[in-house]
RNA sequence: CGGGGUGUAGCGCAGCCUGGUUAGCGCGCGUGCCUUGGGAGCACGAGGCCGCCGGUUCAAAUCCGGCCACCCCGACCA
């Protein structure tokens, strides 16, 4: 491809409604443009990007036995009222409806529609298993999308979905698909992390999150320097610790602490710890009102709370319900002689001796209080979130804490969704069964901003070559010159006849402007020929990622060419 | 949906508070000259429903009201 003829509108300057680096790049390198809030166009650039994704994907769903289909993305509502959804789904799912009034959805995900295709013609076990997979526009109607490609509202996303007769044959589904990720992954030249995530009510271990390790991730990866444990927030768990033992307890002294509410408050107060504090956070929950107990240093993780309690959602309780329930102020809220509420506690507090805590009573609190001794606590658990060197819950090792964006999400369904909407199966023994099924999305276009987040300097983009929109660039520099004009048209040939996806700069332009759209929008190599390198027959090769510059005969580079693709890795950065 | 902010040329912005000739600047774009190893220089030029609707006024980009769009923070996010 030519630069002079291609459209690729590159900007000087960050558009001013882009925040996030890969949204400001992706604009400036004329990949995307958006049309309205969360929608995006992609250009020549952009979409050879995200058809490179698509291809590797491809490749591997299929070497792992998946079969692409392609589904429609106008669903009607009948199916997603058998699933339940249409109720539960919320105002993200973009309801729509026909000339005849009939009411549909334009598809967030496809669970309903493939459950419904493979019903209707998979009758025996002898057709599982079964996983199918298709690489679509997805739309789901965000409250607040941003970050351009990285939370559309319109995105392309591969998803597949399997159909096993036996839980053994389901989870080697799981597995199958938890290996492909990987291979995909590893194959569009990212830094990623694979980490068990919380897998709702449906319980077990059967779901993992594949994150690109990113500093300007959204969420929050933990992970062992020691062995390969590694989950996301919500899901890394707290290694169990041994009670403390029992110190002779003091006796408990009520406080006076005028206007303080918060930890840190109060700690510098009375000088005392934050660990040597208790925080008594009061939840709302469907069965009613819950006192969560937490040390002073610890913060809240929600999704365990409602995993211990068994409940959908939690949420703080507001001022009017605290001061109903204890009886005391927003921020003086304590376990003791708390009445009528359920108390559960993270299995911190069992080994804590003499702590703060709040009087239930503005601006008092009391010091010298001992669990078990001066309050009682109903359940114990893991309700906190991990920080950074926790030691490892499987291993004892430490844990660190890093940054990702979330590309890939494998996850067991079980038979939620072929029980609602009976996809059965006539098994060996004669006996129909639901069929077992488990999803598995990659967010494609995503998945090339998650690159940009974690592959870029002050120059631009720096695309692993094998989902870069071009491999290399030609850029002929130096006044108008016949022969530098020649070589670079033949070297341009050249690599082009040997299957290298490479651009020629043929526009007359100085050889700043050149250099720094090069930059900007990626290219992995970029031959440079030049008067100076070309009076010995050499031209030069930059790599984008080191920035070295090698000098190369012109005989020879489409070897070197190749050869610095191939041998590219990603570096941490 | 709550809080904050912004809509003026393709992009980035000034002008608005304090209404008044022909609405400016930088980049980009066109033409010419010149220049050519990291976003050159000069000259000329094209390009505007000043977000939309209504109101106040002799007069509105500017003041008032309504609406719309977009951005940021929060809640939310297979």
């Amino acid at each position: 491809m030519k630069m002079s003829r291609l459209f690729a509108p590159t900007l000087k300057e960050d558009p001013a409604d882009a925040e996030v680096i890969s949204h400001k790049l992706l604009l400036r390198a004329g990949m995307i443009r958006k049309l309205t809030a969360g929608v995006y166009s992609y250009l020549p650039l952009g979409y050879r990007s995200l058809r490179k994704v698509e291809q590797i994907t491809r490749e591997e769903m299929d070497a792992a036995g998946a079969q692409e289909v392609f589904l429609p993305a106008v669903q009607p509502s009948e199916l997603w009222k058998e699933s339940g959804r249409w109720d539960v789904y919320g105002p993200e799912l973009l309801r729509l409806k026909d000339r005849h009034d009939r009411e549909c959805c334009f598809g967030p995900t496809h669970e309903e529609v493939i459950t419904d295709l493979v019903r209707r013609d998979v009758r025996s076990y002898r057709d599982l298993p079964l996983n199918l997979y298709q690489i679509q526009t997805k739309f789901r109607d965000e409250i607040r999308p941003r970050f351009g490609l990285m939370r559309g509202r319109e995105f392309i996303m591969k998803d597949a979905y399997s159909f096993d007769a036996t839980e053994d044959g389901a989870e080697e589904s799981y597995r199958a698909m938890w290996d492909a990720y990987s291979r995909i992954f590893a194959r569009c030249g990212l830094l990623f992390r694979p980490v068990e995530a919380d897998s709702g009510p449906i319980g077990g271990s059967f779901s993992h999150e594949f994150m690109v390790l990113a500093a300007t991730g959204e969420d929050t990866i933990v992970s062992c320097d020691t062995c390969d444990y590694a989950a996301n927030m919500e899901k890394a768990q707290v290694r169990a610790c041994e009670p403390a033992e029992s110190k002779v307890p003091g006796t408990m002294k009520r406080v006076t602490t005028p206007g303080m509410t918060s930890i840190e408050q109060v700690s510098e107060f009375l000088n005392v710890a934050p660990q040597d504090l208790i925080k008594t956070l009061i939840l709302r929950t469907e069965s009613g009102p819950v006192a969560v107990l937490l040390r002073g240093d610890h913060d809240l993780n929600e999704v365990k709370v409602r995993n211990l309690l068994n409940v959908g959602d939690v949420e703080l309780a507001d001022e009017w319900t605290i001061e109903e329930v204890t009886g005391g102020p927003l921020g003086f809220s304590g376990p003791v002689g708390l009445q009528g509420i359920t108390v559960v506690a993270d299995q911190t507090i069992r080994g804590l001796t003499s702590v703060v805590v709040g009087g239930n009573e503005a601006d008092v609190h009391i010091v010298d209080v001992n669990p078990h001794v001066d309050f009682q606590v109903d359940r114990y658990g893991d309700l906190r979130s991990v920080v950074q060197g926790d030691p490892c819950p499987r291993c004892g090792g430490t844990l660190r804490l890093n940054k990702g964006i979330e590309v890939g999400h494998v996850f067991k369904l079980g038979v939620k969704y072929s029980e609602a909407m009976n996809a059965k199966f006539l098994d060996s023994d004669g006996n129909e069964k639901p069929m077992i099924m488990g999803c598995y999305g990659i967010g494609v276009s995503r998945t090339i901003a998650a690159a940009i987040e974690q592959n870029h300097d002050d120059d631009g983009i720096i695309f692993p070559p094998p989902i870069a929109p071009f491999s290399a660039i030609v850029t002929p520099v130096g006044a108008k010159d016949t022969e530098i004009e020649k070589t670079a048209e033949n070297v341009y040939r050249d690599l082009w006849a040997h299957g290298i996806d490479v651009l020629l700069d043929d526009r007359d332009e100085r050889p700043g402007v050149k250099f720094k759209d090069a930059d900007l929008i990626g290219v992995p190599f970029r031959v440079t020929v030049g008067k100076k390198s070309l009076a010995q027959g050499k031209v030069e090769l930059r790599d984008r990622q080191t920035k070295e510059v090698e000098l190369v005969e012109v005989s020879r580079i489409v070897g070197a060419v190749k050869k610095g693709l191939e041998s590219w890795k990603p570096i941490p950065r």
